[in-house]
RNA sequence: GGACGGGUGGGUGAGUGGCUAAAACCAGCAGACUGUAAAUCUGCCGCUCCUUGCGGGCUACGAAGGUUCGAAUCCUUCCCCGUCCA
């Protein structure tokens, strides 16, 4: 089984539902994919992920080719075998970490020269490296890597990223078809990076220069750190209108609950984010009806569930008072049923702005998503 | 009965004359989190008043007295607690 992207249905605001064909399942798009950085979602099993019915999740060059190592997950099967994970895995290049490890690296046109994190010592990355651990991670979508900067940036700085990132990208993109040529064939998918800050043009330049290397996906990176969303879809408009309609596009790093149907309806196909499973480790859960802060003092005696609108194995189970009594007690299960009921309550918000496509409804379902969402926890 | 050691804010526990409403940590209350250096981080945390200010008043370091311009800190007595000796 090889790979494939076919859009079914397309509703007029521009979002597309779709099917992305890989070795490790088929996956209906739009797709919300958890991210599991270190070849692990935290506090989910891969079972729990199936039950959850993810079929696709995130992964870190940068943290694998730190921990464990690329070339051991290489030798011990690759990274699908290593973590017992059926279905897809993305694996995001290190891009990301250029900008949030900021602190720990040093950027020249060869790569980055990171200090690593974990004990100082020091790595470069370069489009080429990002490419090599990634095929020897062995995951269905590799990322090439790029210059992610901060929001809002001078435009000389991010003509210089968007410069970097088109350059790199060539070099990764030549690398990773010359391997693929060696083995027979691409094993693996490798996506190209839009950047440009919030400059329109610049990031209509940034596609159409990554237009010309053919990948068989494109993303929209360097968004959501902090600009606001409304620009964020703007800048995800200019680029997903210039891009081939047959292939997917994958807009990096977001996004909250209200906004997912808003970049879908700017014909994102694929999104991630770490946010529902980070603040579920946080005590903050999502719900229909907005957000619960479950440490708040006012859910002690509280024995309705999360949110009585989820199906989730939590929420027919326990109380918003045992979940707040976890978190209190500082026990390792608060986070464990937090996380499994954001990350469905995400991939049910994808379930139904596929339905959404469908029935042409998704701009009533994202005003509605927005309204009710702002009601406020209940 | 005697000898030491000790009693500090909800808890543990610093502080041994003014910079102390009193460190730090915990608990408590609230908030943040967007391609994960995050089970993390931030703010508040005696009461009260207002013109919300590195503002005013009050109460507070076992109790009561005292010394001092000034005391959680020094002195006296008392009450508790711990260890050891009889």
């Amino acid at each position: 089984m090889s790979f494939s992207f076919e859009v079914l249905h397309s509703d007029p605001t521009g979002a597309r539902r779709g099917k992305l064909t890989t070795p490790h399942g088929v996956i209906e798009t739009p797709v919300f994919m958890p991210v599991g950085t270190a070849a692990t979602v935290k506090g989910l099993t891969q079972d729990a992920l199936e039950e959850l019915g993810a079929g696709i999740i995130l992964a870190n060059t940068y943290h694998l080719y730190l921990r464990p190592g690329h070339e051991l997950i290489r030798k011990l099967g690759g990274l699908h075998a290593f973590m017992a994970w059926r279905n897809a895995i993305l694996t995001d290049s290190g891009g990301y970490q250029v900008f949030s490890l900021s602190e720990l690296r040093k950027i020249t046109d060869e790569g980055v020269r990171f200090r690593s994190h974990l004990d100082g010592s020091e790595h470069l990355l370069t489009p080429e490296k990002a490419a090599e651990i990634q095929l020897a991670l062995g995951s269905d979508i590799a990322m090439v890597l790029d210059e992610c900067i901060e929001t809002p940036a001078p435009r000389e700085v991010a003509e210089a990223a968007v410069k970097r990132t088109t350059e790199w990208a060539r070099r990764a993109r030549r690398y990773f078809l010359d391997a693929a040529g060696r083995n027979g064939g691409p094993a693996q998918w490798q996506f190209g990076i839009v950047q440009g800050a919030t400059f329109a043009d610049l990031r209509r330049e940034s596609a159409r220069q990554l237009l010309e290397m053919d990948f068989p996906g494109y993303a929209v990176g360097g968004l959501a750190v902090g600009e606001p969303h409304e620009v964020t879809c703007k800048m995800a408009t200019e680029v997903t209108t210039l891009l081939p309609k047959e292939r997917p596009r994958y807009l990096m790093g977001v996004g909250r609950p209200e906004q997912l149907a808003d970049y879908v309806a700017r014909g994102i196909d694929m999104m991630d984010c770490v946010l529902p499973t980070r603040a579920a480790r946080h005590a903050c859960l999502y719900t229909s009806e907005g957000r619960v802060l479950i440490k708040n003092a006012r859910y002690i005696e509280d024995q309705r569930p999360i949110d009585p609108n989820c199906a989730c194995s939590v929420c027919r189970r326990y109380t918003r008072a045992y979940l707040r009594h976890l978190f209190a007690a500082g026990e390792i299960t608060a986070a464990i049923l937090a996380t499994h009921h954001n990350v469905r309550f995400y991939l049910d918000i994808m379930r139904q702005i596929r339905e959404a496509i469908t029935f042409g409804h998704l701009a009533n379902f994202a005003s509605e998503l927005r309204v009710r969402y702002a009601g406020g926890p209940a």
